[in-house]
DNA sequence: GTAAGGATTGGC
DNA sequence: CCAATCCTTACT
């Protein structure tokens, strides 16, 4: 059933406000031959417009970050290191840069593993959540408890990106 | 056109 | 510690 697909007023939110949210709810993908994959969201980190320096679209609106610049609701996914497909999921406004990356599922941690798990390519990217047949997510009608600490892997980014605590993980 | 490097992972 | 692997961005 799809009633409890979150709606794209989920997304249209601070994106620090987003993160933390997302955090166990249920993450569906439906592959091609019908099978489908159910997994809690556990691990998730915030990244913040043009301003943020560990963010893509702080280098600006281009083919890569273009969807990030649109409403919230929609995936951004992109190749790093050659060979794992990000996941992310667009927030905020118009014109507001942010998205959230999924770093971890239920039984998967983290976020290479979680794109060759869900098998994305960049067919996905810019995914309507709220119409998609072959993914979106669903409220699972419970907030577990989390904590914050700094991103991972963007020191490159500088102060005061590397300290900000959005990067999200539930607790034990 | 060319070069550098990355929101990672897994193997040595 | 470091190679894998290729797309995006920056620069000539």
């Amino acid at each position: 059933m799809n009633n409890k697909r979150l709606p794209p007023s989920f997304f249209r939110q601070e994106v620090t406000d987003v993160a933390p949210r997302l955090l166990g709810k249920i993450l569906v993908r439906r592959f091609a031959d019908g099978s489908v994959l159910r997994l809690a969201i556990t691990e998730v980190e915030a990244y913040r417009g043009m301003e943020d320096r560990a963010c893509h679209a702080s280098k600006g609106r281009t083919t890569r970050t273009e969807v990030m610049f649109h409403n919230g609701g929609l995936v951004y996914v992109y190749l790093i290191y050659g060979m794992y497909w990000m996941l992310n999921f667009v927030s905020g406004a118009e014109n507001e840069p942010t998205a959230v990356l999924i770093r971890g599922l239920e039984g998967i941690s983290g976020p290479g593993r979680v794109g060759r798990a869900l098998q994305l390519d960049k067919s996905f990217y810019g995914e309507d959540l709220s119409t998609s047949e072959r993914i979106w997510i669903e409220d699972a009608g419970q907030q577990p408890k989390y904590t914050a600490t700094p991103r991972i892997g963007i020191n490159y980014a500088g102060e005061p990106w590397i300290s900000m605590p959005w990067r999200f993980v539930v607790e034990k």
